[in-house]
DNA sequence: CCGTAATTATGGTGTAGACCAGTATCCCTT
DNA sequence: AAGGGATACTGGTCTACACCATAATTACGG
């Protein structure tokens, strides 16, 4: 025997997105207070705040920290197996891209940056920590480590748009193949505080490490972006002999 | 002036995470009831379940729904632009593949399925649903279409392996190139039924468009994975002219 | 008219308690 | 020893309330 019931929540979810998906409320709208919603629905502002969560983790609504629940617009198509910058796709696809630099600074490399990209302990690296706007809303923050023996200087030129550019227009460095990695995780403090996000709310973890013509790692590059912003979309051609 | 008061909850979420990290608890281990953290630590069951849920989130733990809370084992890297099968995948990672079908059917293609598959209204579809388990645990559903009048008699074949083999070997199908799409969202009704978690929990949602020699869709799959599972990797090799 | 201070409203965090629907266990009966 | 039923326990859902920090708004004073 099935169980017919369905909570609460998830039905004042249900409710939301029909609205949202009915165009009932626009992109970018305001959702009523969480105590307004709990008037009108009369339901606890608990249960309304968990309907809120699941219709945010399904990303058909995002929240500005101690302002209010909107209605996120569609999701920008993002394909990593290709190189296109992130400012070139997301004019491609009609918005208006921009990079905020948070900071810039030399460090020494650390066990850990000894680690991921094979610099000797001690040894100068580049560190810039980047956030990428899209029309206006902050929608991932990165931080890039540099190998600074193979740039000196890197962090003085203008770094508001691609570094594999400057990479390779001032320093002849080419990169010929970038590992990327990535799999959902919440943001945390300082990522969540730039993206005016709550500390934990779900995000999109990515990484990007690139290497040289010598098959060493040039740059570094974490992203921290927000989990509603992206769809991951790729074409796989199918050689010969595969499987599935 | 930075805000240096941490919520109790992300108190208890690092002690936990420490916890993991350092091994105290091993993979799969059972954490103790919400009831008796509660008391230990001297929080609401409420607020030690929000500790529990950013935890989740991070892919650190996972629940058996009614039954506890469990330590994540580490996560399986998928490479969506190779063709390897999920067989070959968990095999390759020293782990122990199962696949469960679900339940097979034919239908009339509706609507929906004319869009995404350019089949004409009626026409024959093959439907499939199958579970697949690493060492036991079930980790994703899925929903295959098959484009029926290309493969009469599919559905007697034994469907627990590579459907791409079966298409090539029985009936001379080869898959020219697949489309990958994917992106977070939490898993719903039935989809969280099968796998054994609470309606609504953090999920991966990805689509596989498989097209023949001729340009046709012959396969659209849909797949639920539980968000903890999977880490995807690639990697790029970079042409001569791009940009990032 | 503008800038600032006070007020109001909002979401973020937390407590205490309650009931329900499944799971696991143990004990009793056969 | 096996089966079945009562029972304790678990997480899932929900209420009602409270307090805080910050954002938005209003009121006020120069």
């Amino acid at each position: 025997m099935k169980d017919l019931h369905i909570p609460f929540y998830l039905r004042l979810r249900d409710k939301l997105a029909g609205d949202i998906e009915r165009s009932v409320l626009q992109h970018h709208a305001k959702l009523p207070s969480e105590r307004e919603l709990s008037k009108t629905y009369d339901l606890n502002r608990v249960t309304v705040r968990q309907a809120l969560m699941q219709l945010e983790s399904e990303g058909l609504i995002y929240r500005l920290i101690r302002r209010g629940w909107y209605v996120s617009p569609p999701r920008l198509f993002y394909d990593p197996s290709k190189n296109i910058s992130f400012m070139d796709n997301v004019r491609a696809q009609g918005h208006v891209p921009e990079t905020i630099i948070l900071s810039k600074s030399e460090l020494a490399a650390s066990v850990w940056t000894n680690r991921t990209m094979g610099i000797e302990l001690g040894a100068p690296v580049h560190l810039l920590r980047r956030c990428r706007t899209i029309d206006g809303r902050a929608v991932l923050v990165e931080h890039i480590h540099v190998n600074a023996t193979l740039c000196p200087g890197l962090l003085d030129l203008p770094l508001d748009c691609s570094l594999t550019a400057l990479l390779r227009e001032h320093y002849g460095i080419r990169i010929s193949r970038t590992r990327v990695n990535m799999y959902p995780a919440p943001l945390n403090g300082d990522q969540a505080a730039e993206l005016n996000v709550v500390a934990g709310a779900p995000g999109l973890f990515l990484t990007r490490t690139s290497y040289d013509q010598n098959d060493q790692v040039v740059e570094f590059d974490q992203e921290f972006w927000r989990h509603d912003i992206i769809e991951i979309a790729l074409d796989v051609l199918n050689n010969a002999a595969d499987s599935e």
